[in-house]
Order: structure tokens, then sequence, then C-alpha cells
DNA sequence: CTGAAAGCGCTAACAA
DNA sequence: TTGTTAGCGCTTTCAG
């Protein structure tokens, strides 16, 4: 017959009890104080061990307000945009002595107000590619310290960093123009566009179009799922609706390619017939044939500037910032 | 004159004295305990949003024994290998409402040490990329529930989920061999030679070499850093001292790339004058030119198995395991 | 070198 | 519906 009393946790006492000292002790013991008899230190130590002790996080927490707990929310490791930024974050939170913990939203802007509902009290701050207002309102409202990633319409009461998407699109369309492209279609992401969030991207691709004096139809545009198969099942949406393009900017580098691979399996010439541009810079973008042209950000510096502004926050120190991340074209053999 | 006080944080009872309420009701109101009514409720939340109140994670946690954190720890994030497991990891410990914290070792063996001794006071149980023996063995002395990823030579007093390379090396003889190959070099990891831990791989790759009747000559076996670029360099090595090799297999996949495009620069056809094998299936073998043959495993499922474990231990349940996913040899234009 | 007292901020259980 | 009483497990004073 089984005699189990609920397994109580093992707390400093025990071991204070079973080995015959005060908790004072104990505690001294386990935390490498000083002031204590090398001997009771190893004998506590040992009965700890035995009695499978383990100090208690939280009662710790509690008595030192020390450490910090960066929530990083993104959408997807799976996509090699965000390991970058996670590199740049866990970068600048080690620095400053911080966990990270890790949220994704699969991609699912359903899942954004979940994530939103668990992150606000689990963490002491947070950096988050978030689209879904409600979502970003639970965070911000929370009223811990909270930085906006990759949002181009910015909110303005809030800290955010962002990429220049404006003057990015301006060089994709400098360097198509330059080398005779008039028929530029995009291919956006679909998530954005149904975020609900103002089409930003598609409005100044439409404006840098107008600028170029390009014409521009309706059907030049398509939307994608954020992967190389979105990538590729858009392209050959725009391959029936718009065989005359000659040019293709994709919102990132996975819908890039996938699309790019999907006009060589079509049998078109990349880039005699269809150049490709992609946005992001991803390492990928070099290994793939033919290597991509992109408009290259720095995404680790994305995530480390997110941390900075988070502890600027807990600082009580300049409030709501916004760094804007700026765009490079790197031109290889795509274009 | 500032008479800027030191800033306590703002508590339960600060906000409970501000509105003339107990503390429980005000603790009430923030958890949206029923037995409330709706408009002291609302009175409640609005001063507090107004104080800039924020429960104490700490103080909650110690009261609600609830909820987990998880450490994981990987060696890079920027190593496409790991974001998988991530995800793997992050699906399964979501599923038990666990939280997890990453870690990072930056393929530094003199950072495991350090990242073993934060993972101990930070966590409830972890799940690790680990060589280094003594960070392994800080981590497990701790007593918390801990698994080890990735290790081939199992150190049998713990739970682990490792990779078949054996049968892995295997498979690859066996597709090399049938293809003609006699002369096959290998590629290995150079921190895991260095680690001190037992030159498992290489011994596996001399035994299968036996096994099929080749021959091997030690200046066959070049060791990289993990990353494209240390592939190519290895590869460089290669070919000045070992020319007559007709085969490569590789530690993983981002080497093998390397590698592969190392050989290619220097004019040599793939997979006419050299074949090329990965280890690991990343996706981006297949997007690669040509696409890299490779013994894929499912990365996803490791970090599954291994919280999977992690939650056995703190059940209490099936002490030691040892879980072993299979690699599939996945045949493409490389070989 | 060791111990006793005093909380850290919160919620569960019980009273009112 | 609200308030009171007890801790949760630990470390930090301050005395011995």
């Amino acid at each position: 017959m089984s005699t189990t009393n609920k397994p109580r946790r093992v707390t400093i006492d025990d071991v204070a009890r079973s080995t015959g000292v005060s908790r004072q002790t104990v505690s001294r013991a386990i935390n490498d104080k000083p002031e204590i008899d090398p001997a009771t230190r190893q004998r506590i130590l040992t009965v700890a061990q035995e009695m499978g002790y383990r100090p208690s996080r939280f009662a710790r927490g509690m008595v030192r307000q020390s450490t910090t707990t960066l929530g990083l929310v993104i959408a997807d490791v799976l996509n090699p945009f965000f390991p970058e930024v996670v590199a740049g974050v866990l970068e600048a939170a080690d620095a400053r002595g911080w966990q990270v913990v890790i949220y994704t939203t699969a991609s699912e802007l359903s899942r954004e107000q979940k994530v939103a509902e668990t992150v606000v009290d689990h963490v002491d701050a947070c950096v988050a590619f978030l689209l879904d207002a409600a979502a970003i309102a639970r965070v911000a409202d929370s009223g811990m310290p909270f930085v906006l990633m990759g949002n181009e319409d910015r909110p303005v009461e809030l800290s955010t960093v962002r990429i220049d998407f404006a003057s990015g699109i301006r060089q994709a369309f400098d360097h198509l123009v330059s080398r005779g492209h008039r028929r530029i279609a995009m291919i956006d992401d679909r998530n954005r566009a149904e975020s609900g969030a103002p089409d930003v991207r598609s409005g100044l691709f439409t404006a840098a179009a107008a600028e170029y004096g390009l014409p521009v139809e309706p059907h030049w545009r398509q939307l994608a799922t954020n992967s190389v198969q979105g990538g590729a099942a858009a392209m050959e949406r725009l391959l029936e609706t718009a065989p005359e393009v000659t040019a293709v900017v994709s919102y990132n580098d996975m819908i890039a390619i996938g699309a790019m691979r999907h006009a060589m399996a079509r049998g078109l010439a990349v880039p005699g017939d269809c150049a490709f541009v992609g946005f992001d810079g991803l390492t990928l973008g070099e290994l793939v044939d033919p290597p991509l042209t992109t408009l290259s950000i720095d995404k680790r510096r994305l995530g480390q500037a997110a941390v900075e502004q988070a502890a600027a926050q807990m600082a009580g120190t300049g409030a709501m910032a916004d760094t804007v991340v700026r765009t490079e074209l790197m031109v290889r053999a795509s274009t």
C-alpha cells in the first residue's frame, strides 16, 4: 500500500533540520558565503544534495530584486530571418545579465492574442514582432517596458524598432530601372496584409513606382504566405495573371527564393526573362543559384536595438525611442 | 531639488491603500475573480494602471507553485540546425504550459561552464547541447531534471537524446560505394574533436570504412569549425593533402555546403570529380546547387523527445531514458 | 563563525 | 462582496 504523502518540496528548513544547523547557515553554504566553517559547509552541501534540495527560484527572486527576464516574441524560429534577430537579442540581453524567454506565434495572427496574455505575466519586459492591434495593446497596457519590432506604421506612443522599407524600395527601383526594367511586380506578405494594419509596404511600392514613372497594375501584386513554398505559389499565380512583368520584388528573401525557383522550374531564365529582388539579406540568399539580389538589413542590430530600448525603459530613461534600420542593396546574380 | 526617494516598486498594498480597499480585493480585481463588485474592480484596475502597478512574478510563483521554466542550451541560433530543434522544444514545452529560456554557448567550449552555472539557478529543468564534461556535470549534479542532447557517447547515468550516427555513416558508405567510390574523406567538427569526449564519429567512420573494405588514410580526415566558412577552409586543406579522394562525408550540412562550394570554386565538378554527403537534412541543402545529398534527421522530433524526457523526470516517472533518432538518406544531386 | 528576527509581495482559506 | 490571517522559501540585517 502506497504511503505517498503529497511530495512537498524540500526546503532550506528541511536541510537545516537534518543538518542540525540554522537555516541561515544552510543559506551560507549553498551561496558560497565566506563566513562559514568549510567543514560545516561541506557537510551541509552533501546532505542537501542527498535530500535533493534545490533552492526555489521564486523565493530567491522575491528577496533579491535582481534578475530581469525579457520576453521575446517572434513569428517562427524556422524562418531564417528570426534567428539572426534572436542572436542580437540574446547577445544584448546577456550583456545585461538578462534571461530571455522565447515565444512564437507560428505566424498565426490568431495566436498573437494568447501569446500576449502569457507574456505579460511571465516576464519583466518584452520585445516583440506582433501585428495584431489587440495583442500589441495587451502588452503595452500591461505597463511593462515594451518594444515593438518590425512594424512599419508606428503607433506613436510606442517604442519601436523598424525597417526603413521606403528607402529600401527606392533602392530596388533605382537598381531595376537602371537595368532597364519597367514592369515590376511585388509579392507581399499575406499575414501583414491581413493584419488590418495599414498596408504600408504596398503603398510605398506604388508610390515609388509613380516616382519612377512606372506603370502599376493591380494584378502585378500577389500575396504570399511567409515561406519558400508561399513564394512559389505566388509566383505561379503571377505567371498566369501577369506574364508581362520582367522583375519581381518580394517581401522577403524566403518568398523571393521560392518565387525565383518556381520561375526557373517553369523554364524562365533568371535574370534574363525575369529578375528577382529579395528583402532581408539572409545568408541563404548567397547560397542559392543564382545568388539573390537583396535589400539587406542588419538583423542582429535590430535585436540589439530593441533590447537597448527596453533597457532604457527599465531605467526610466529615454521614453519612447524609435530606431530605424536602413537597408543596403546587395546586387547579386538574380538581377 | 530632486526628492527622488529610491524608486521602491509599487506593490499590491500601495494600490490597496490608494483605493481604500484591502489588498485581497485588489488581488481579486487583477486576477479577474468573480467574487467582486464590477464597479470596485474597475476602479481598482484604473488606479492600479495609473500607479504603474505590476504584480511581482516571484511573489506569485511563490504562492502558486505552478509555472515551470525550461532551460534550453544550444550552441548557436545562427546554425540552422538548432532552430529546428528549438521549434520542437518550444512546441512540446508549450503543450505543457512551460516557459522556455534560451542560452547559447556561441559554439565555444569555454563558455559552457558559465552557461551551466547560470542555468542551474534560473530554471526548473534543462535540455542541453553540451560537450564539456564539467559543464554537463554541473547541471546534472544540480539535481534538476536534465536531458543531454546530441552526445554520441552516452554517460549512462544521464537521460539523453542522441543521433544514430553509426547507422547514418553506414547508409552513407552504402550509397557512396554503390556509386563506385573507394577513397572517401571525412570532415569532422573541430569543437567536438576538442571537447575531450571520445572521438566517436571518426571512430565510427573508420570502423565503417573497414566494414566496406575501404582504405583509410589519416590525412583524409580534416577538422572544421562549424560553419560554411569552416567547411570551405577544411576542403581547401583536403584538396592539398588528399586530392585523390572522390567523395567527402561531412559532420553536418553547413560544413558540407562550404566544402562543396569550395571544391566547385576550385574548378572541380560535383559530383563528377568529387561527391559530397552532408548530415542533418537542413532545408538549406535542397536550395543550394547542386542540392546536397544528406543524412537527414528529424530535428524537431529531437527537441520534442528531450522535453518529453524532462517532463518524465519532473513527474518522477521513467528515470533515465535514452532516445535515439535515426537518420534517413536523402539522395540528391551532390552524389 | 552561527543564530534569531524580519520581511520580500502575493494569494488561499476562512471570517465577517 | 469584502477583510483578516497565514504562510509560500528564502536572504538580509543584526545579535550572539
